[in-house]
RNA sequence: GGGUCACUGGCAGAGUGGUCGAUUGCACCGGUCUUGAAAACCGGCGAGGGUUAUACCUCCCAAGGUUCAAAUCCUUGGUGGCCCGCCA
């Protein structure tokens, strides 16, 4: 959620930034509006509150006196009821301006580049090369399927369709990759944690998935429960509605889950093989920083991903997300894209992104510094997929006869 | 799942209809004293909104309700303890 002051104080700045997130002119006038209109109806209801209150002690004070009360009853219940309609209007105001600012995505950061979709993105850098073959390099469900890692077909009849089995060596390596991951991450400071899978409505409003992303989550309907899609989300509303000491942050974790994705609206891209499914499994990391500290975790986070692949040897490239493929909550993302030979490109693997206070404003995510409350800046940044880790080691470690080479890495967990 | 008791500021714990946003202790912060620290003493110390700053409004698990007035009474829900039932 952004800081509506903002828009009071700057609007024609602010205005600007937004339209840079295709936020239309008539939203932006419609929040200032609402948030105006909410102001004026909370001063009326305060002001007459304030004189009900008043009376009310002078109730007290006429019965401990002996005095008649019958005058002042009929004057407290006459602002009795032009209270209540008072209330009622500012609560309508309220919703009015709820629903427009939790729909409203986050203000990118003035360097983040201008543009429409990932055409727009900036290349960073490219790490390690990729690889040359003598043969014609095969995409990985071919692979997957050759070498009995993957069965895609008994999946959906588990399920449904974008649902996979693993199993054999493929099981095992998945296993290894999770282990190897939180372990390299574990010994860049990042605390673990498991948590839960489900999460309430309130997390998810937290970190911005919820209202607008509905149709992105599996619910359980009978217990007003979401599958989460992201750790990001209970790790972030670790702290939701909590004021921490600024000598306890940055915090860091990193954690592994199950991620649940409805994948609404990516109808036959990816169908085939375990690049976009329903589950898949995802490591995380998630930051809850300063203001001042947000920038250098974030760096910290981006070096972390990326490390993590050179370590598995797989050549990848850092793109700066340009403002029209930033997500809803972040200021400011860098996407860790991953070469897959068989498909002769590069793949988003993990996505970095620093949300500064959209996230914590919700959430009320704060920290005391010199006896003011502040709010915090939360990061997330995958670490990695692990599906499209399987996928990249495949593609990128096949041979002619259509066997893997396992990165040496992971031989232990193996 | 059933019963029962509880839920108050970082923690402990008073407060059972009016002057209570809340006694007190611990913790924490500042000061005096001390070479320094501890102890002792003095002062401060919940959150959100609002204001240049005050005022002022809201919050005693949550949402409703009764009342001129609710931390306090009622209803529903949540969470926790204990007892019973069931189950990896």
């Amino acid at each position: 959620m952004i800081d509506v002051k903002l828009l009071q104080k700057n609007f024609d700045e602010t205005a600007r930034a937004l339209m840079r997130k295709k936020v239309s002119a008539e939203t932006i006038g419609e929040l200032k509006s609402a948030n105006e209109i909410l102001k004026s109806a909370k001063l009326s209801y305060e002001t007459l509150q304030a004189k009900q209150n008043e009376l009310s002690k002078l109730f007290g004070q006429y019965k401990k006196e002996g005095k008649s009360t019958d005058d002042l009853k009929i004057e407290v219940d006459a602002n009795k009821i032009t209270l209540n309609e008072l209330l009622e209007t500012q609560r309508n105001a309220e919703e009015a301006l709820d629903a427009i600012i939790m729909r409203i995505p986050n203000i990118p950061d003035t360097d983040v580049p201008d543009g429409e979709d990932e055409e727009s993105n900036v290349e960073l850098r490219k790490v390690l090369t990729p690889p040359t073959f003598s043969f014609t390099p095969k995409e990985h469900w071919e692979l997957a399927e050759q070498n009995g890692w993957i069965d895609f077909e008994r999946g959906v009849k588990l399920a449904k369709s974008r649902f996979s089995v693993v199993s054999g060596m493929g099981a095992r390596l998945e296993r290894a990759l999770i282990n190897f991951m939180l372990d390299f991450n574990r010994e860049r400071g990042f605390q673990e944690f498991s948590v839960p899978m489900l999460v309430n409505r309130h997390a998810l409003e937290g970190t911005g998935q919820l209202p607008k992303f509905e149709d992105d989550l599996f619910k359980v309907e009978e217990e007003e429960l979401y599958l989460i899609p992201t750790a990001e989300v209970p790790l972030t509303n670790l702290y939701q509605d909590e004021i921490l000491a600024s000598t306890d942050l940055p915090i860091k974790m990193t954690g592994y889950t199950s991620c649940f994705r409805k994948e609404a609206g990516s109808g036959g891209r990816d169908v085939r093989g375990m690049i976009r499914q329903h589950q898949f499994h995802k490591v995380e990391l998630v930051a809850i920083t300063t203001q001042e500290q947000s920038d250098a975790v974030f760096d910290e986070m981006v070096a972390c991903a990326s490390d993590l692949l050179s370590a598995l040897g797989l050549p990848h490239r850092l793109v700066t997300l340009c403002t029209g493929d930033l997500g809803f909550g972040a200021a400011r993302t860098v996407d860790l894209e991953v070469w897959l030979p068989g498909q002769n490109t590069y793949r988003e693997i993990s996505s970095v992104s620093n949300t500064r206070d959209f996230q914590a404003r919700r959430a009320k995510i704060r920290y005391k510094e010199e006896g003011k409350n502040i709010l915090a800046h939360t990061l997330n940044g995958s670490s990695l997929a692990v599906g499209r880790t399987m996928v990249a080691i495949m593609e990128n470690f096949q041979q002619e006869d259509g066997s893997i080479v396992i990165p040496a890495a992971l031989q232990k967990y193996l």
